[in-house]
DNA sequence: AAGATTTGCTAACACGTTTTAATGGATGAG
DNA sequence: CTCATCCATTAAAACGTGTTAGCAAATCTT
């Protein structure tokens, strides 16, 4: 019953304390007799190793901490999934917190992180501030930005360029013809959604048409289903639709989609509709989606090893931003039909 | 930069370290002057308490495991908010651990769980030996199983009636005439996937057919969209299609859905299909899909809850079986067009 | 065969916090 | 004024592991 600890691990196995800990941590310097003895005592003791103790007394822990912004979106998990990924295949385990965009929650998340002695965390910012990191790397902990550039070279980030992809969804709009395009966007506090802006805007300017009279954002709080389709009820509401619709994501897509089609507005016939982040049920949505697809399981494949190579090699580790790049699905609602064959997108260094 | 410690606090509020403690745990019983003077001290340092150093010296920590079968289905990371956010609301941090199904890693899930010494352990195991679970409440862990019933009265579990749940999405099929259904199910080790089909056999027996001639299981390895959609081009590639389908969930429903629908099939016309779970995307698919609905968040809600009572009232806690009701929700793939109006599930201890 | 080196292990301390019993000072009762 | 009571605080002993220096034995070098 009570928690068996290394020196009965050594009673049992007729050895010291230290050698217990050699055999879990450095088992190439204890004789391959002794390591099986020691081994056997192990399993036959049940012994499980307080995490706590080893954290304490070596300084660091095993464990990385992954901060996102909405656990729902499926965005977010396809990252998770690729970080628990890579991180077990390396020995450590994930703590996930959920900053659900706010702010005060973010930093309670990272409080949390701090407390734990994490070795490193991951984390998609609600925000530009880089205080609240630098704290952490004052701390010791590694930091690795997932979806936002590292604001300082000594940093390493991955992201994919928010700019492309908002150029590629607004040009491909353009091209079937719309002149008048909705941009649905979260807050302009994320970063993602500016720059999501800007590509459009990008677009806009490069066709030889005036963003300004072309585009129309509508902004909601947070960039779920919910919202999307609260906007689409507010658009349809003021009498005046655009031709085209361009969602900051997909789940905002999914939301305005419905909203329309509850209308009976047509989509794409009406209205057409691109989306952001190509989750699954971009493909499988009501009228399927044309999106913008993203890496998302190698970007948080990438981000972890990135981080854990910071961690277990400082001296050779060399701070990289890496940049992927976005690419446009085709589908139903934007009256497209080009084959979706599916290269992987590149990745540039 | 290196880090601080309580003494270093201590010292300057000039106190000793066991007030300090006192100040972060038992705040009453130190005179408010000094705890205002102790307090600015913390802030003046930047000092964060060690997880660690606490874990080990009070023997138990402020965090509990929560292990979930598929992270990417949006029904466990609905229940994974509300874990979080009734965690929280207790001052306990949450450690994701995700078995996608597999054993083996479910298993080193709850060894990364126990070194770390976790208050408790939510989970939904993926399959019905007790062992593991034993092994973890003899270590003091305590558990308490998600959507699945705990096998001895002095244990928790929060789960929904999936054989209800079966039948009312048979019975649902059955009135509206089919008469050859498919059960699109996964792994035969899960009890979910049991419970559904003998819920789903009970209620074709109830409409005094036989569920044998009735009924048609067919197997996946995962309840994932894709898999969903290979089921689709095997039922396809057979000839003989079923006049519905009862998919096990709402991600093979999806699957399932698309393949049929790529394939020219007309849902519900061809073929009628109903899923489960009701993830927020069942309403927003290409065919809006009728499926049972069950109380997700509640669920991770109430299980914490009761995890957190145990752990911290381990006296005056009575251990409970809780067992929610789903709901059935009709929509456009079963022909369906009853409003679906949500009153919100009854709950039964 | 005697020193030089390597190998395999031990003993003891350190990590930062919580907790216990003990201390000192203030307060109130007699 | 003394004594008992109470309160805020302290000092020191844990908690279970990792690490370091060091020692004995085994192996290698001339």
């Amino acid at each position: 019953m009570g928690t068996v600890s290394i020196r009965d691990v050594a009673t049992r196995a007729g050895v010291s304390p230290g050698t217990i800990s050699n055999v879990l941590n450095r088992p190439e310097r204890v004789a391959p007799a002794t390591r099986e003895r020691v081994l056997r005592a192990i399993r036959e003791l049940g012994f499980v190793r307080h995490g706590s103790a080893s954290t304490l007394r070596a300084g660091h822990s095993r464990t990385v901490g992954l901060s996102v912004m909405d656990i729902g979106n499926p965005f977010f998990t396809d990252i998770a999934a690729g970080v628990e990924e890579a991180a077990s295949e390396l020995g450590y385990a994930v703590i996930l917190g959920n900053s659900a965009g706010s702010r005060a929650k973010e930093e309670r998340n990272l409080l949390v992180l701090a407390e734990q002695r994490v070795r490193g965390v991951l984390i998609t910012p609600t925000d530009d501030d880089p205080a609240r990191l630098d704290a952490l790397r004052d701390r010791g902990i590694k930091v690795v930005l997932l979806d936002h550039p590292a604001h300082r070279p000594d940093q390493c980030s991955v992201t994919v360029n928010d700019i492309t992809g908002g150029r590629l969804a607004v040009s491909h709009l353009l091209e079937r013809g719309a002149r008048r395009i909705g941009y649905l966007t979260g807050p302009r506090t994320l970063r993602q959604c500016v720059d999501r802006g800007k590509g459009a805007a990008g677009a806009v300017a490069a066709a030889g048409l005036d963003p300004d009279t072309v585009l129309d954002p509508i902004e909601t709080p947070a960039m779920t289903a919910k919202y999307g389709q609260q906007a689409a009820e507010r658009l349809l509401a003021s009498g005046s639709l655009p031709e085209a619709i361009f969602c900051a994501n997909d789940l905002l897509a999914v939301g305005m989609l419905r909203g329309l089609l509850q209308a009976g507005v047509s989509v794409p016939g009406d209205i057409r509709l691109i989306g952001y982040d190509d989750i699954d049920f971009a493909a499988a949505s009501a009228v399927s989606l044309s999106s913008i697809r993203q890496p998302t399981h190698q970007l948080g494949r990438i981000a972890t090893e990135l981080l854990l190579d910071e961690c277990d090699h400082p001296d050779t580790h060399a701070h990289q931003q890496v940049v992927f790049q976005p690419e446009l699905v085709i589908r139903e609602s934007t009256g497209g039909r080009r084959d979706p064959a599916e290269p992987r997108p590149e990745e540039t260094r």
